[in-house]
Parts: structure tokens; sequence; C-alpha cells
DNA sequence: GGGCAGGTCTAAG
DNA sequence: CTTAGACCTGCC
């Protein structure tokens, strides 16, 4: 088996090293996390109990690594901060590991994509260095009931602030203490007039009527892994808020679910643009995104959502 | 200052 | 089962 990168340790600093398809911008500006924040070139990061800054080294910065031996020189290197609370260092850095997806080779994922068609290869290259992140089930229920018919940067804004008021300090960095994300109970038990000063605005509602569920038992969160793709994403349409794009990402990003296909304006958009003529109906290009791309939808369809969005496809 | 944002809910055909 | 309309809110 092919050894992929992997995060390593040096003092108190962790290392993302090896033959890099990793590029932190794509990967935490397509809207698939929400509790990151970006600082000249350095991306901040909530994850579980974890706090961690990622950048990319710079030439002089590699170079000692170069010496030290721990990488050949064609290697490139990112860099992840360990901050200070952040548990035992085997923990944090196989924590990493597994959010990152560090197991998947993704210059081959891609290649796979590219073999489809032109389109695919037009948009794994454009979208090189992204992966899909592997994130906490809960968090992503939520979070997606919360981003629908909003904007990034308020969905940023609101999933921060429901972390605040429940107050799960993970510790402190750079004079900001970091909450990690609530549990249902906690969320559950927040009165209406705290979630509106989140401004989540009407889903207030939803959010409150899920996380109760969910804290109750009423609607079992363990059972999601258990199910096939269709059945997991039927149970996940009980739930108040969400709808067929919302589940496909909470299976996307909660639940590691590849063929998950979330269609939204961009996704439509694009689809129309190389694939389709005039559709509009979301069930019908989500079917022809299971008829393309099979088992890789939910890749092929990340792939194509930062093309569309960053190239702005479709615009009206 | 109206329109838009990684849609969903509800009511009605 | 498919399809209009309404919808909090804050930034462009």
């Amino acid at each position: 088996m092919k050894n992929f990168f992997r995060i390593k340790s040096h003092n108190n600093d962790l290392f993302v090293i090896g033959n890099i398809d990793f590029n932190p911008k794509k990967i935490f500006e397509n809207g698939q996390a929400f509790r990151w924040d970006e600082n000249d070139g350095k991306y901040t990061i909530v994850a579980n109990e974890y706090v961690s800054r990622i950048y990319i080294l710079n030439p002089s910065e590699k170079k000692f690594f170069v010496d030290s031996k721990i990488l050949s020189k064609e290697d490139e290197i990112f860099q992840i901060v360990r901050l200070e609370n952040a548990g035992s260092l085997y923990d944090y850095e196989s924590f990493w590991e597994n959010y990152f997806d560090m197991s998947r080779d993704y210059d081959l994922l891609t290649q796979e994509l590219s073999n489809i068609d032109s389109n695919l290869l037009e948009a794994t290259k454009f979208g090189k260095g992204f992966r899909v992140l592997k994130q906490d089930l809960f968090e992503m229920i939520i979070s997606f009931i919360i981003s629908a018919n909003n904007n990034i940067k308020r969905i940023k804004s609101s999933v921060e602030k429901i972390c605040t008021i429940c107050k799960n300090e993970i510790g402190e960095f750079d004079g900001k203490i970091y909450y990690r994300f609530p549990t249902p109970s906690q969320i559950a038990e927040l009165s209406i007039k705290e979630l509106e000063s989140t401004g989540i605005g009407y889903r207030t509602e939803y959010v409150k009527n899920t996380a109760s569920k969910i804290a109750n038992g009423e609607w079992d969160i363990k059972k999601i892994s258990t199910l096939s793709y269709d059945d997991a994403h039927k149970y996940l349409l009980e739930l108040m808020g969400v709808g067929p794009k919302v589940a496909d990402c909470i299976l996307l990003f909660g639940d590691s679910r590849d063929i998950a296909f979330p269609v939204d304006t961009w996704v439509a958009k694009i689809m129309n643009y190389f694939y389709l003529e005039n559709e509009s109906n979301p069930k019908k290009i989500k079917e022809s995104g299971f008829k393309l791309f099979g088992d890789k939808a939910g890749l092929a369809q990340q792939y194509l959502f930062y093309y569309a969005r960053e190239n702005n496809i479709g615009r009206k």
C-alpha cells in the first residue's frame, strides 16, 4: 500500500508531510466546514475538543525540515500548530489524520473522476488540494439546518455564537477562548430568545426541535451509520429543517457517504451548464448525478460546486 | 434600500 | 408526488 502523507510532530508543532494534495483555502472555503477563521493565510480550526492553526510553511522553514532529514526535497509541507491543552499527542495526531481524510489518495481519486469526462478533468484540476473533511455528525445536522437559504458568513457567525453561549471551553489561544460544539441537550435547553440572538431567524424552531428529538432519544443519531444510504437519507428527512439537500450534506460531511449528492443552487447551475438542459427539479438533477458519477457522486459534487461558485457559472 | 444567500415548510392541485 | 409562496437576517 502506498504511503500517503501523514501528520508527524516536532516540538509543539505537527507537520503534514509527504506528497501533498492539501490546500487549506480550498478545503475550508468551499462551505463544508463553518468553524474556522482565516488570517494572513493561516487557518484556525475548531473540531471536536481540538483547536489548531494550519498554514503552508514558507521556504526557509521548509529548509529546516529538509535539513533535519524529515523530508525529502520534493516534498511540500504544511504545518499544523498544536495549541496548549490539546490532549495527548497521539490522540491529537490521529484526530487530525482522520479529520483531514488522510488515508485516501486524492491524486488517485481525482484521476478516476477525470476519466469520466472533460468537465470533471477541468473541475478537479481547478480544485486540486481539496479534501472532504470528516466532521461530527450532530454538528453537521445543526450547522446545515442553519445553512438553508442563508449565506456562509452568517452561518459561520451563528454557529460560533451557539458554541459561545453553551460555553464548553476548550482553552485559550492568542487571547481568545475557544469552545467545542454543544451537545444535543445543551442546544435543546437554550431558550428561544438565546437561539434567536445567534441570528438564525426562523430556523430557531427547526434547531430547537431537532436538538430536542435527538436529546430525548426520539430520533436516534446512532442509527445513521448503520443504515443504507437511502434509508439514512430518508431517516434524516424526519428532522425538522432537514430537506433533501441538507440531508445529503450531513451524510457527505458527517458520515463519510461518498455517494451523497447535495443539489443546491450552484450544483443545479453547473449541472445544467455541463450536462442538462434547463432542468430545475433537484430530484432529477440528483438522479443525473448518480448516473454520471456513480459511487463518487459526492466527491464529484464537491469539485463541481467549488468550480461553479468560484467561477460564477450560470450567473443570472 | 431592495435583493440575495449551499432550501425547507406548508398548502393546494 | 409536484409546485408555488413565504420566510429571519445581515451584508453587498
